[in-house]
Parts: structure tokens; sequence; C-alpha cells
RNA sequence: GGUUCGGUAGUUCAGUUGGUUAGAAUACAGCACUGUCACUGCUGGGGUCGCGGGUUCGAGUCCCGUCCGGACCGCCA
């Protein structure tokens, strides 16, 4: 062995013992009579010491030192004489009798210290030097925990880790796939796995009544610093269950997670209707750690002449309590928010309920003081309120509006990455029109049951299907979705036939899952979390790059192995692919 | 596909209305220093101002294009 002992356990209990440490050279501090080293490994930072009386050619050896050399160091450990309380082995050091270099190193591009010089584009360079970094350290175990924790979960509630393949089928649903040629099927192409589910239901038609896995996905989609082409799933099915067994089984897996992880209490989840969340908060993944509901206003607001309110489909605001002392320009800055093209709305209307009970409002030469009180009583404000109003069609107006509660609420302070507020948001729609392809599309996937009560409505209005479908929400992030599975071969037919397919085509892409339906398929259902982004809520970062070791950038590029890269023409030819550019 | 911000020393950044030899901090190298722990002090080296073109007597600075990176919209069953 290299070493006795790590750079992070060595205690003023070791005293006099001779021990032997092997790490990389922190940082040396040379004064002349004497050389301080701080030596670092995954575990701590020791300081080695080397003296000129003592022995003076070791000092000299010790002096040349650059930063990252790797080193072994043998000596005795003694009490320091100066105590460096900020490290836990700040009592002690060796007093170093012998000193092998087992490796040189450049300098480092950056520092390899907590608060680093290096930029996110440098580091990701040089990744393997960052991740001797504490802070990155810190992230990547807290990801190794978040797993065995949740292994040991699913474990102990009697699931079972079932390996599903990456080279399969692709499929035209979802997401786009990436695509693998095949040498010995010419022409032919396997595709990455967007998420093993139709092996899990396949699972489920074997029997295995509990399955997880926590297994790479693959979406050729474009990026955001919460989307990675590759990306890690919690992926779990369960047989002979309903919904409310699945909800109660997952909830248990987060509650638990959060409590062994990071020591925090969660209460039972409530649940919320999609519908709901879209009526009260703009969007399907509502941030719950504040209120500020909407509140809608059209039989308030309309035919008093102001032509903004009276031409909009909805009339729609929040009430950003306490926020009635806003300057004009934060006002201004406001409607800039809303008006950028991304957000899309056409203006702001505020209403400020003054703390004097007087309201002042961007538009109160349409509207008397006694209709902004009936406003204030509809959004119950109270005086040192601020009420923010967008009005446009439905849909785009809930959209921004969403976006700008959530910009209150940062604004306000109201989005405390340590407290988690978490929610189920439940009866997703089955269906969505896509006016593109002119057709109908799942929102979840094509194998997600309708709720049995909606499936005369599969016929008549398929848009207002609701679905046995759910969501896990925490802090705005969705974490977890999924749904009850159809096992029926016939209502999966008719399915596909909504969707477009052709019992052709049908049988083409799904085949393999529709003969199994045939065979005694349990009633079953399942989910699937992102693991990257629990593990980014966890450790209280926006990035789910913080939390893989060797991520990818922007473009999907990994910059530290530069790929994706050209390859070889013989590479292409056997695979006979012609390039066309 | 689109919007937006950025690219200057190894690194992080500053750089005025377009005007002298492009600066600071840090890192690095050398010297001095026996209790440091972001050691300290002194000295030194280090620049294709992303790249290409244009305007101008003169461009790090203005214009056009392009490449790279970040954030976002579309997209992501």
């Amino acid at each position: 062995m290299f070493r006795s002992h790590t750079c992070g356990e060595l205690r003023l209990s070791h005293q006099g013992q001779t021990v032997t440490l092997a790490g990389w050279v922190q940082r040396s501090r040379d004064l002349g009579g004497m050389t301080f080293l701080d030596l670092r490994d995954r575990y701590g930072i020791t300081q080695l010491v080397f003296n000129m009386e003592i022995n003076a050619a070791l000092c000299e050896q010790a002096r040349k030192l650059g930063r990252e050399f790797v080193i072994q160091a043998k000596g005795k450990v003694a009490e320091r004489s100066n105590k460096n309380n900020t490290i836990p082995t700040g009592e002690i050091e060796i007093v170093v009798d012998e000193l092998i270099v087992l490796n040189v190193s450049k300098t480092p591009p950056f520092t390899i210290e907590d608060e680093t010089d290096g930029g996110d584009d440098l580091r990701m360079k040089y990744r393997y030097l960052d991740l001797r970094r504490n802070p990155v350290r810190n992230n990547l175990e807290l990801r190794h925990r978040m797993s065995i924790v949740s292994r040991n979960y699913l474990d102990a509630q009697g699931f079972m880790e079932v390996e599903t393949p990456y080279l399969i089928k692709s499929t035209p649903e979802g997401a786009r796939d990436f695509v693998v040629p095949s040498r010995m099927n010419e022409g032919q192409f396997y595709a990455l796995p967007q998420s093993p589910q139709t092996f899990k239901q396949l699972l489920m038609v074997s029997g295995y009544d509990r399955y997880y896995q926590i297994v790479k996905c693959f979406r050729d989609e474009d990026l955001r610093a919460d989307r990675q082409p590759e990306f890690t799933q919690i992926d779990c099915e369960m047989a002979f269950v309903e919904q409310e067994d699945i909800l109660s089984t997952f909830e248990g897996l987060v509650r638990h997670l959060f409590k062994a992880v990071k020591g925090v209490d969660i209460a039972s989840l409530p649940r919320m209707t999609y519908a709901d969340a879209m009526k009260y908060y703009g969007c399907d993944k509502p941030d719950t750690r504040f209120e500020m509901r909407f509140v809608e206003l059209n039989d308030l607001v309309k035919n008093k002449g102001f032509k903004v309110f009276d031409d909009a489909g909805l009339v729609v605001g929040i009430n950003a309590a306490g926020a009635a002392e806003y300057t004009r320009k934060q006002l201004d800055e406001l409607t800039d928010f809303v008006k950028r093209p991304q957000i899309g709305a056409t203006g702001l209307v505020y209403c400020r309920y003054n703390t004097d009970g007087t309201l002042k409002s961007s538009v109160d030469k349409f509207y008397s003081e006694e209709e902004l009180k009936r406003w204030a009583e509809a959004f119950g404000a109270k005086p040192g309120d601020l009420i923010l109003i967008l009005a446009g069609e439905a849909n785009k107006t809930r959209k921004a509006l969403n976006e700008l509660r959530l910009e209150m609420g940062t604004r306000l302070g109201l989005r405390d990455k340590d407290t988690y507020s978490c929610l189920w948001v439940v009866d997703f729609p089955l269906l969505e029109f896509n006016e593109d392809a002119n057709r109908w599309f799942a929102m979840h996937h094509p194998f997600t049951s309708p709720k049995p009560e909606d499936i005369a409505l599969l016929e008549s209005d398929p848009g207002s299907v609701r679905a046995n479908a759910y969501d896990m929400v925490v802090n705005g992030v969705e974490v977890g979705g999924g749904s009850i599975r159809i096992h029926d071969r016939t209502l999966q037919a008719r399915m596909f036939e909504l969707l477009g397919f052709s019992p052709e085509q049908a049988q083409e892409q799904f085949g393999f899952l529709m003969n199994a339906f045939e065979f005694g398929a349990p009633p079953h259902g399942g989910i699937a979390f992102g693991f990257d982004r629990l593990c980014s809520l966890f450790g209280g970062s926006e990035s789910i790059r913080d939390f893989i070791a060797f991520p990818k950038n922007n473009s999907g590029r990994d910059v530290m192995i530069d790929a994706p890269s050209p390859i070889d023409q013989a590479q292409l030819d056997e695979l006979k692919i012609k390039l066309n550019s």
C-alpha cells in the first residue's frame, strides 16, 4: 500500500505514530528555514512540515515540489505549535523523514480550490481537474448517496433491478432518437432508448411485478441547464396497482430521500389537478413554495371602456404581497420583463394598494377607486400589496403570468432553495392536439390509460379525456412523472388509431407490446424520476451539470474528449454509410 | 431555427469620445525569510485583444460576417 492513512483522518490521538500518506500537493508555504506543505486527497488535507535544521536535503527537495505533484510522505504525527481550527486535521502535522515524488504535474490551468479562478469553459475542458475540487466532489458524493438510498428503499419495498438494452428500436412518438448504425444489418439502425418504457411494461407481463432501474436515457433534443442529451432516471414499474398505490409508494421514496439525505421531514404530498395547476399557476409544475395564485378578473373589468381588457380572452393577475413600495423604475422593469419575446405579453397593468388605504393603478382613468377596491377584494389584497395584471389570449397570458409570478417570487425572496414544497399534479389530459401535424399526440406517452369514466369521450371529445397520469413537482421542478398503463390490447389499438397510426404501422412499431398484451398482461403502472434533477434539487443548484461527472455542453458536446467527432472513411464504408456533405 | 449576453496575460477581469509602449489581481519563475496555513517582502517573464473583412490618418474600442461559450424561446411522448 502506498499509504497507511488518508489525508483526512489523522487527529491528535494519532500523535507519535509513524504514518505514510499519499496525495496531491495543494500548496506549499516556504519560510526559508522551514517549509509547510498541504497534502490533499479525496478525504481532506494534512499539513506536512520540513525543517532545514533537521533535514536540509529533504527540505530542499520539498521546496521544489509544485502544485498537484503526486507525492508519498512518511513521517511522525506531531502536535502543531500553532493549530488551525478551520480544518479537521488542523491540530496535527506530519514531520516528514521520507519523501517520494510519485509523479510530477504541469501547473494546472486553474486553481484547484473551492473558489477557483477558472471559468466554466476551461473547467469543462479539464473536467478531471475540476473533479478534484471540493464543491464538485461534494455534488458527486451527494449523487452517490441519493442512488444508494434510493436502491435501499426500493429493495426494501421488494423492487428488483433489471437491466434493459441500450440498442433498441426507433419509435416515431416522443423525442428525437439517437440512432446507431448496424454493421451486420446493412442500412438498418438501432435507436438508444428515450426511456426503458416498453421493456418495463414487458417485464410486468413477465410477472416481475416490482421493477426498478437507475438507468441512462437518451433524447436528441436541444439542451438547457437542466437537460442533457443523456440523463439518468430512477425508472420504476409495478403490477396489480392503481394510481393511488403508485403515488403512495413513490411519495414514500421521495420522503425517505429527504429524510435520509437532507434530514428534512416532508409532509404527505398534496394533490392538485392539472386543470387547477393551469388555472391558478399557469403551468403544470407550479412552484408552491409561495402562494401568489392567479385571480381571474374578466367579470370585474370588462365593459368599462378599457379596450385592452375588453378585447382580451382572459384578464388575470397576481397579488405580490408587500410590494406596494415598488418604484416606477421597478414597475417599468417588470413591464420590460413580460414584454420580452420569450414571455410575449403586450403590457402590464398594476394596481398599488397604498398603506394609507388608497388605490393607485396604471388604468385608473378607466376604473374608479370603488372598482379598484373590488379588484383588491378579489385578490385578498391588503394595504401594502401590489396587484399585477396581464391580459390577452387565455393560454398565452397564463404562461406569461406564470413567468411573472416566478420572477416576483424570486424578487421577493420567496424561493429559498432550502425550503422544499412537494406535490402531485394529477389528472393530466390524455391527448393534446398538434396544429402543425393536424393530429392528436399523447401528452405523456401512447401507453397511458384514460380514466375509465372518460373513455366514452374518446370518440366525441378526445381533448377532454383525462389520463391516469401524474407528475411529482418539487419547488417548480418536475422531478418525476408516470401513469397507469393500458394493459388491454383493444384499448391500446384504439389509442394508436387516435394517434394516427394505421393498424399496420401500429403492428410494425409496437406489435411486440400489443402481442404481449394478448398473453395475460396484468394491470400495471409506473413512474420515472429525473435523477439528475433530483440531485440538483437536493444540492441546491439550478444546473444538473454540476451533478454529472462528465457532462455535455449547450451544444451536446463533450469538450474534454471533443465528441462528437468525424469518423474514418473506413468506418463509414464498413457501415455502408455515405455522407452527402 | 430564433432571442440575448459574452470572448483582452496561464486564469479572472478593467480598458474613458477611436489616440503615447494595452493594465490590475491572481497564477508562474527567481531571491530573501524558522510556525505558516490565501505566509510575507522584493524582482522578473508572460498578449495573434477569438478569427476574417470594412470604415478611419489611427481600431481592443465603430460596422459587417464568422467561430466558440453561457442563458432562454421553439423543441424535450
